[in-house]
DNA sequence: CGATGCCGCGATTTCTAA
DNA sequence: TTAGAAATCGCGGCATCG
C-alpha cells in the first residue's frame, strides 16, 4: 500500500490483480456480457473492459443500446491483431512480434487504443517494418451502425439487438465525417492527432461539448473526435462553452507546441479510461530508478513543493515475484531504452532475483521445507525437524513448529565435541569453541580507534566502523536507500515487497518485522512488562515507557545516536534524499 | 574471516477511542 | 481534537557457521 498525497490509501497491487480476475471471468465466460465478431471469429469480453481500453468501444457502448450483446467489427479487421489486442486489454501484455505488428497497430488504431498505437509505431519504426510492410488499410476510424435482424441469444435472453460496426460511409445528412484522414501516406500523421485529440478530450470536463466542424477547426481542423458528448445546458451555454473551448484548445496547443521545442516529456493526460501502455510502465520504472528526480514520487518533495515528507518508504514500486519480473521483462522487449537505463533495469532485475532468492530461502525457513528435504538438511546440524510438530523439545522445553529448524548448538545436542566448560553449550569446531570461550571471559579485544567501542570480533568491529566512515555498501535499488549491513537492506526491502512474514497465530495478523510481533503479542497475553519507576503505570512497549518518561517525568533520551526516519523533517532524506 | 541471522533499541508515524 | 496505544523501521551489536 502507498499513502498519495491527498491522504486515500493506495494499494499498489490492486489494479493488475483486478485485471487478473478479470481475465479468469473471461477464460472461463463468467459475467462475459459482449460477443465481438471480427471477420467471422467471435471474442467473448467485458463491455467495461471494451470500454475501458479503447476509444471506439467506448463509443459504441456509451452511446447505443445498453442490451446490446453483440458487435460486429469491420470485415476488414484482422482477428489476429484483434485478438492480440483484446489480451492486451486483459493482460497488459502484447507481443509484439514482425509478422503481427501491422496487424496489431492497424487494428488498434482502428479501435482508438491510442497508447499501443504510440508504441506498435515506435517499434516498426525502430524495425523499419513500415518500409517493407506499408500499412494497406484505410484506417478510418468512422463508424456507423444498423441493425441486425438476426436476434441475439446471449444469457438466456432474448435480446434483439445486434449492431455492426463499420467504416462506411458518412451519416446522413452529415456533410464531412467526423473523422477525415485524407489518405493513408499520411498515417502517422493520423495516430499523432489521434493522440492530440485524445489529450484534448481528457483536457476538458467530461460533460463538455466536443464540436469537432466548429469550435475545434479553429484551432486545427484535424483535431476532431469521432463522437460527441452531450452537455446537458447545450442550448443556453453553447456559445460560452465554445469560446471556452477554443481557450482550452489553444493552451492545450501552446502547450504542446512548449513540450516539442523543449523536447520535454508528452503531457501524461489521457483518455480518461484507458490505461497506460507498456512505455509508460517502463517510464514509471525509470523514476522508481532516479528517486532524486523532481517527477519521482519518491521525492521527499512532491508536486506542490510540500517540505513534509510522505512517508515515502510505503510508496512501493517493485514486486519481487517471478511473475511480474517476467512483465518487466516484456516491457523491456517493447520499450526502447537507453543503454543507460537498460543497464539500471539488469541491475534492478539482477537485484530483484537474488532477493527473491532470499525471500525463498526466508520462507522456506518459515514457511516449511519439503519434509524429505529438511529431513536430510537437519540430519546434519542435528536439528530436530518436521516429524516432531507439536512436540516440544525435552532439552529446552520450547515448542518446535513446522518447517523450522530447531537447533540446539547452545543447549548441548547433537554432535558437536567441543564443550565449553562454563556452560552447556557445544560446537563442532576447536576454533568456534575458543570464540565462543573469549566471550563469556568478557573479551573484547577490538577496539574502535574512533570512538573506543570494543568488540569481541573483527568482523563486528568492520561493521561498526561504516558508522564513522559513512560506508553503506547495501542499496535498495528500488527507492536508493543505502544500509550499513545486508540484513538491514533485506529488512529494507520487504516495505517494497508487502511481504510480512511474521504472522500472530492468535489473531492471525502480520508484521513485519518479528519484534513487532513479539510486540504485538503481548496484547492478547496481556502483558505489560514495562513500568514507569516514579507513578509504576505499566506499558506493554517500551517506547511507550519512554515516551512517558519524557513527557511526565521529564527524562532526557539516552546517548544513543538519535534514529530519525526519513520522514522526519530532521532527516537528511528530507532535504537531499539518499 | 566474511556472511548471515537474530535481537533489541528508540525515534517516529499511524491508528483509535474518548 | 487529543492522548494513548500500536505499529513501523532504521540502526547497532552479538553470535554462529562454513
Amino acid at each position: 500500500m502507498a499513502n498519495t498525497a491527498d491522504g486515500c490509501i493506495q494499494f499498489t497491487r490492486h489494479a493488475g490483480d483486478v485485471l487478473f480476475n478479470f481475465n479468469c471471468l473471461r477464460s472461463r465466460n463468467i459475467m462475459t456480457d459482449v460477443t465481438v465478431t471480427v471477420n467471422g471469429q467471435q471474442f467473448q469480453a467485458h463491455k467495461t473492459v471494451l470500454i475501458a481500453c479503447s476509444g471506439l468501444f467506448y463509443t459504441i457502448l456509451t452511446s447505443s443500446d445498453k442490451n446490446m450483446s453483440t458487435i460486429s467489427l469491420d470485415p476488414t479487421v484482422d482477428s489476429v491483431g484483434f485478438s492480440a489486442l483484446l489480451d492486451f486489454m486483459y493482460t497488459s501484455c502484447l507481443a509484439l512480434n514482425d509478422s503481427c505488428i501491422l496487424s496489431i497497430l492497424t487494428t488498434a488504431i482502428y479501435l482508438q487504443m491510442d497508447h499501443v498505437v504510440d508504441t506498435c509505431q515506435r517499434v516498426v519504426k525502430t524495425r523499419g517494418l513500415h518500409q517493407r510492410q506499408p500499412v494497406e488499410q484505410d484506417l478510418t476510424p468512422i463508424f456507423w451502425r444498423t441493425r441486425d435482424p438476426s436476434p441475439s441469444t446471449f444469457s438466456g435472453h432474448s435480446v434483439p439487438r445486434s449492431h455492426i460496426y463499420g467504416r462506411v460511409p458518412i451519416p446522413q445528412g452529415q456533410a464531412a465525417p467526423y473523422w477525415h484522414i485524407p489518405d493513408r501516406s499520411d498515417a502517422p500523421l493520423r495516430i499523432a492527432n489521434l493522440s492530440k485529440m485524445r489529450r484534448l478530450h481528457s483536457t476538458f470536463d467530461s460533460n463538455l461539448v466536443m464540436h469537432p466542424l466548429s469550435s475545434l477547426s479553429t484551432v486545427d481542423n484535424q483535431m476532431q473526435p469521432p463522437w460527441s458528448v452531450a452537455h446537458p445546458k447545450q442550448g443556453r451555454n453553447q456559445t460560452r462553452a465554445d469560446d471556452t473551448d477554443c481557450r482550452k484548445l489553444r493552451e492545450v496547443k501552446r502547450h504542446e507546441e512548449e513540450e516539442e521545442q523543449e523536447d520535454l516529456p508528452r503531457s501524461p493526460h489521457r483518455s480518461d479510461c484507458q490505461p497506460s501502455s507498456p512505455m509508460e510502465s517502463s517510464s514509471c520504472s525509470k523514476e522508481v530508478a532516479s528517486p532524486g528526480t523532481s517527477s519521482s514520487p519518491l521525492s521527499p518533495h512532491n508536486r506542490q513543493g510540500e517540505p513534509k515528507v510522505h512517508y515515502w518508504k510505503k510508496h512501493k514500486f517493485i514486486v519481487l515475484n517471478a511473475s511480474q519480473e517476467k512483465e518487466q521483462q516484456s516491457e523491456e522487449s517493447t520499450s526502447q531504452t537507453s543503454q543507460g537505463e537498460k543497464k539500471e533495469q539488469e541491475d534492478r532485475l539482477q537485484q530483484v532475483r537474488r532477493l527473491n532468492s532470499i525471500s525463498r530461502i526466508s520462507e522456506e525457513g518459515h514457511q516449511g521445507l519439503d519434509s524429505a528435504k529438511l529431513q536430510a538438511e537437519c540430519s546434519e546440524s542435528n536439528c530436530i525437524v518436521s516429524e516432531n510438530v507439536g512436540n516440544f523439545c525435552k532439552e529446552c522445553d520450547l515448542p518446535i513448529t513446522e518447517g523450522v529448524c530447531h537447533q540446539h548448538s547452545l543447549q548441548g545436542h547433537g554432535d558437536k565435541p567441543y564443550k565449553c566448560d562454563n556452560c552447556p553449550a557445544t560446537f563442532s569446531c576447536k576454533g568456534h569453541l575458543a570464540s565462543h570461550k573469549s566471550l563469556h571471559m568478557g573479551e573484547k579485544p577490538y577496539r574502535c580507534s574512533v570512538c573506543g567501542a570494543q568488540f569481541n570480533r573483527p568482523a563486528n568491529l568492520k561493521t561498526h566502523s561504516r558508522i564513522h566512515s559513512g560506508e553503506k555498501p547495501y542499496k535498495c535499488e528500488t527507492c536508493g536507500a543505502r544500509f550499513v549491513q545486508v540484513a538491514h537492506l533485506r529488512a529494507h526491502v520487504l516495505i517494497h515487497t508487502g511481504e510480512k512474514p511474521y504472522p500472530c497465530d492468535v489473531c492471525g495478523s502480520r508484521f513485519r518485522h518479528l519484534q513487532t510481533l513479539k510486540s504485538h503479542k503481548r496484547i492478547h497475553t496481556g502483558e505489560k512488562p514495562y513500568q514507569c519507576d516514579h507513578c509504576k503505570l505499566p506499558f506493554r512497549h517500551k517506547s511507550q515507557l519512554r515516551l512517558h518518561l519524557r513527557q511526565k517525568h521529564g527524562a532526557v533520551t539516552s546517548g544513543r545516536t538519535p534514529h530519525l526516519r526519513p520522514g522526519s523533517a530532521l532527516h537528511p532524506h528530507a532535504v537531499s534524499p539518499h
